[in-house]
RNA sequence: GGAGGAGUUCCCGAGUGGCCAAAGGGGGCAGACUGUAAAUCUGUUGCGUUUCGCUUCGGUGGUUCGAAUCCACCCUCCUCCA
């Protein structure tokens, strides 16, 4: 961890000072994840049974209560008396955030460890997943402050290039990476220069620089062959469709939840109550959520492809749970868990 | 049987003589991602030995220096009249 500069004689790094402070060694977890529909519920559940595991849930939607159907939450007989945190904690109507889950789930996990227990995270949310391993911490942020609405405003009229005009002034590195259209980047990075007088780069680099919060082996699950992906996916959502998806949503539009909000943003919610609300047929919005389902996962690839440290977990044309649970506590084994 | 209309790259759809390998959208593929992340954003998408060559706009033939665009015939589909 030592850098060398041109004269050979070492360098203290920002990292190297933080290690030095920071003297607990990070307990070991399990994170389970990969795309949707790969079987991370099921897995995660018997290597708790196995383990005296407690599951983790790492996704984005089903932290939301009234959410279940859509967002495959595991019902009570899927969890089969192993305990689950981080499901239900929020209401729909709530602005839920990564920050929030962090510190939420940090919690579940400092909890489960103190009762002797293995924390299992399992979801395909990574940036929850990343974040929570990191321990990483987030610049301020308040979603209706003044400033807030005055950026959202200038983005609007002035346009992205105008706005990161303006940050590459304070902060021309992340001016330069930013798109002119990624509206909510540009918006947040300068915003955090705003209210902290810190560029969102010097934070990213200092959160970068702190040793991990936990010490994971991952598993990623995955298909081989994207078709059986897609074919699961299809049955999913089929089987949604049966379980009442439509009355699911129908129940949470009756509530008067906005269409707007962040959990109606979810893949099943947002097809659904668009079909409902025009009128077009339901079977029409069940195909696009079946579409839009293979493209988060593909989204979710992209992001796991870049762990790899990762342990890969892949399956054939039809899941072999027995071959995956024996593969796996052979990497627990090796791993110390 | 008659009168119109239409067939464009994976799909939808613009294009009506050269600036067209062909707008735009969708889909696919790849990527990004530090308080909305199941969200959001980016690149790419005929083939090749890639500042150039080849094949492509229902089919065949023609007009022209030059055709997705004009002409003839044929095939398919749609609407209307019988």
């Amino acid at each position: 961890m030592r850098k060398r500069d041109k004269s050979g004689i070492a360098i203290e790094t920002y990292f190297d000072t933080i290690c030095k402070e920071a003297v607990p060694i990070p307990p070991k977890i399990l994170v389970i994840t990969g795309p949707t529909a790969s079987g991370k519920t099921a897995l995660a559940v018997e290597l708790a049974k196995l383990r005296s595991g407690e599951v983790v849930s790492a996704d984005s939607m089903q932290i939301y209560r009234r959410m279940d159907i859509g967002t495959a939450k595991p019902t009570l007989e899927e969890r089969q008396g192993v305990s689950h945190h981080m499901l239900d904690v929020a209401d729909p109507e709530e602005d839920f955030s990564v920050a929030r889950y962090v510190d939420m789930a940090s919690r579940c996990v400092e909890d489960i460890l103190s009762r002797g227990n293995l924390p299992i995270i399992a979801g395909g949310t990574g940036l929850y997943i990343d974040s929570l391993l990191s321990g990483r911490t987030f610049a301020a942020y308040d979603g209706d402050s003044p400033l807030r609405n005055k950026l959202e405003q200038r983005y609007a009229r002035e346009g992205g290039q105008a706005l990161l005009n303006e940050l590459s002034k304070a902060d021309p590195e992340s001016a330069a990476r930013l798109h002119p259209n990624d509206a909510k980047r540009v918006i947040r990075a300068l915003e955090v220069w705003m209210t902290t007088g810190k560029t969102i780069t010097q934070h990213n680099r200092e959160t970068q620089a702190l040793p991990p919060r936990y010490n994971a082996l991952t598993l990623t699950l995955d298909f081989e062959r994207r078709v059986d992906m897609w074919a699961r996916i299809d049955r999913r959502v089929d089987r949604m469709m049966e379980d009442g998806l439509v009355e699911e949503v129908r129940a949470l539009l009756d509530s008067g939840l906005s269409p707007r909000c962040t959990a109606m943003q979810a893949i099943g919610y947002k097809e659904m109550a668009a079909a409902l609300r025009t009128g077009g047929p339901l079977s029409a919005a069940a195909e696009e959520i079946k579409l839009r389902s293979r493209q988060y996962a593909k989204r979710q690839r992209t992001w796991f492809r870049r762990n790899q440290a990762a342990m890969p977990l892949l399956w054939g044309p039809v899941p072999d749970f027995a071959n995956a649970l024996h593969r796996s506590t052979v990497y627990m084994e090796n791993f110390g868990i």
